[in-house]
DNA sequence: AATTCAAATAGGAATCATTCCGATTTAAAT
DNA sequence: ATTTAAATCGGAATGATTCCTATTTGAATT
């Protein structure tokens, strides 16, 4: 996805083309990984003396519901990231009630990183939606 | 793992037995899934008046400190459980520079989804740790 | 049983990310 | 050029979490 694509996406559902709008996204394209609404704002500042992060934040939701970006929570900050389009998979939470149903994957996990030259650390493994109780 | 067990481990690292703290233990210990701090210390309210979040706080990082809990974040909030044995895997966040690696695991969540009778809304894939750039 | 001292706690202030709100500005359709 | 809803600004409000200082407590020792 490019930014071209994203405003396109923006206007098929009615919103408008703003210069920040365009600079957020842009922001994103050229990045690999996730950032945070700070990090948006700092690469920002210069060319926008007063970007607020009412902005920046109203954004970022807008581009999550559109489709845009992905969200998810860690160290205690929202970050975000241009969608990827294969899904991805986790332990059971249920949105309801917080019960948990959890899914032994861990052969998987060393074989990745043996394969990705990655040194794990933490992780987490979690699908939110509803248990059979809460249907 | 019961309370009398993540007892032994607090006393083993030199922790003392303190009835909140044992009472905080009995809350997860009789809870399937997670809860918040706030959770905690509604559940326990009554018994101890001025229990403080400074104390309930201080102890679930303790706890996940030990390896007693397990911690994530979700819905603005921190979540704590009792901590599973069996690992699990996700999608690789470098923690030194944010970089990204994706791992196609959608067919595995298909399969969830029926056999376990649960309504995904939404998931989370992550595998914290250092990429090759970072070690 | 009394003493001691580091660990634990209470209570409230501080911090930090995020959201809200009223006033103002802007995009883009007319 | 006009109009109007959408977008933005700036700052206040919110809510979770952490910090700080005085006080209390567990448990080891006398």
């Amino acid at each position: 996805m490019d930014v071209k694509e994203a405003l396109q996406m923006l206007k098929a559902k009615g919103y408008k083309h703003t210069d920040k709008r365009e600079d957020i996204l842009t922001v994103f394209m050229n990045h690999k990984g996730y950032l945070t609404a700070r990090d948006v704002l700092t690469r920002l500042k210069d060319r926008y003396e007063g970007l607020s992060f009412d902005t920046i934040y109203r954004n970022l939701s807008l581009f999550v519901e559109v489709g845009i970006l992905e969200e998810t929570e860690f160290n205690g900050e929202k970050h975000y990231q241009v969608k990827c389009e294969d899904d991805r998979c986790q332990h059971l939470i249920c949105i309801g009630c917080g019960i948990t149903q959890s899914v032994n994957v861990r052969p998987f996990e060393e074989q990745l990183e043996k394969s990705n030259d990655f040194k794990i650390t933490g992780h987490k493994f979690e699908i939110y939606g509803y248990c059979s109780a809460c249907h």
